[in-house]
DNA sequence: TTTTAAATTGTAATTATTACAATTTGATAC
DNA sequence: GTATCAAATTGTAATAATTACAATTTAAAA
């Protein structure tokens, strides 16, 4: 059940804690990339001792050993992605949703030539999804 | 001196003010991706009865009419661009400056293959700056 | 010059996040 | 197993960015 995450959280010498357990298994079985209100809410149910704090303190740690990552899409609040890996992302301007997209970047050693060190790479896309698009449709179709 | 402003303006049919011109001003001379907070404090100088509600509101609508741009990549708080062309950008994680990067996303066409309408492409990097490595270099040079 | 919708202002409310002190707990050594 | 201790958790309070909103002012059209 939590075997994944235990090895996860011990490969990075990190404590094996029941909230950070709840966390990973989240996000791991979540991936519409919750912010930290949605974790929070959701494991309260099951552990109603949870602190909104400890959600803060476990997804900046996550981040930091390279575990997770945060996309800053959005604008207005961090998103979490159990990913870690180079992706792209799209998000829709009706319904909210965040889709992965799975490209890479080609230029990114066209910008390390100019001098910089390049540690993270984010590509955000913002429009209609497939879905509202076809709602769209739909209300105004002929 | 301000002629440029008004008719920026005018071409998108917004009312032409004095703290519309004095935003979009600093924003073209200030090409560093300021802040609301930036932008308050320094015409606040000149206004001193500029509200910030206002530089929120008018960041706000220029940003809808398409005549600047905002970027979430600092994560907790939202900076703008007077360019409103496609462009990247790349942040340093020692000093926080923002530098513009000069590429465009040749993947566009794949994401709107798949379905999806895109209308805003945002390219992020973070890593060091120039500048912060070769300072880097300087403090353990051998 | 009058009119009116839109813009500006100031204050208050909201939301996301961080700070911090007290308590608890996981993992190590004995 | 038990003691130890640094690290994690908790709850509350503070901060920072943004939004809501009502009253006043103003740009631009008639």
């Amino acid at each position: 059940m939590f075997e994944k995450y235990v090895k996860l959280l011990r490969e990075h010498s990190m404590k094996v804690t029941p909230q950070r357990l709840d966390i990973l298994k989240y996000l791991d079985e979540h991936r519409v990339h919750p912010t930290v209100e949605m974790i929070y809410m959701e494991l309260k149910k099951n552990n109603p001792s949870l602190s909104k704090t400890t959600v803060y303190n476990n997804v900046e740690t996550l981040e930091k050993h390279g575990i997770i990552q945060s996309l800053t899409i959005s604008g207005n609040e961090l998103r979490y992605d159990f990913r870690n890996d180079m992706h792209c992302h799209f998000i829709c301007k009706r319904c909210g949703r965040i889709f992965d997209i799975d490209i890479v970047c080609p230029n990114i050693g066209k910008v390390e030539q100019s001098g910089f060190k390049i540690e993270e790479v984010h590509g955000y896309f913002k429009g209609i999804c497939r879905d509202c698009l076809k709602k769209e449709e739909m209300e105004n179709g002929s």
